[in-house]
DNA sequence: TGCAGGATGTGA
DNA sequence: CACATCCTGCAA
């Protein structure tokens, strides 16, 4: 089982996508600290239609083509906002979203935040975990190894049997590639 | 329980 | 114009 970050984020963009189930996302800042566990992931790679550096780099999807670990943040619908983790060598334009966590620390901010006490109602979905956890556009470019957002390992490792793999959510490109990974049996997901 | 509709920046 | 979403309200 990986432990180690520079080990993960070597793993090409799919094995990191299911690898980085059960890992623990954690944000402190002033107004406190918040984490939760990965439970929900999707991965966005460089010949998928569906991925935002599909065809060439831009403003919003530049972040996608640093180096692994560094963190894309982009607005969509005009009003929210979703978090990824590029992935692969530098220039290669490829990402894991964030779709959901299961909420352990900071529930109350996050309760706040997400002006819902209902706990499976805080990080159920890519925009709601944003939310939640107070990921900020400013972000960008920040990196999962040097920020106050960081990743920590799993206390156990996830069983491979414990994973289901499905098509993405919410896209009609790509939309029948299995590029999407949870936990099975947990609560925590999106699309209950 | 399910779905239509609205809010609205970015890029093809 | 389509879109990696979420929330509300209304119908069954």
């Amino acid at each position: 089982m990986i432990t180690d970050i520079s080990t993960l984020l070597q793993l090409d963009t799919l094995s990191l996508s299911k690898e980085l189930l059960g890992w623990t996302l954690t944000l402190s800042s002033e107004e406190g600290t918040t984490s939760g566990i990965i439970v929900e992931t999707e991965a966005y790679l460089q010949d998928d239609p569906a991925c935002h550096a599909y065809r060439k780099k831009s403003t919003r999807n530049a972040p996608m083509f640093g180096q692994a670990g560094t963190i894309y943040v982009y607005q969509i619908y005009g009003m929210h906002y979703c978090v990824n983790i590029a992935c692969n060598q530098e220039n290669i334009g490829e990402a894991v979203l964030i779709r959901a966590l299961e909420p352990t620390q900071g529930i109350e901010l996050m309760q706040e935040r997400r002006n819902s006490l209902i706990l499976k109602n805080l990080c159920s979905g890519p925009a709601k975990l944003v939310q939640a956890m107070g990921i900020h556009k400013d972000m960008n470019f920040w990196t999962i190894q040097q920020s106050n957002l960081s990743i920590l390992p799993p206390q156990s490792n996830i069983a491979e049997n414990d994973i289901v793999t499905t098509t993405r959510i919410g896209i009609t490109q790509g939309a029948d590639l299995p590029y999407r990974f949870y936990i099975k049996n947990n609560p925590f997901i999106s699309r209950r």
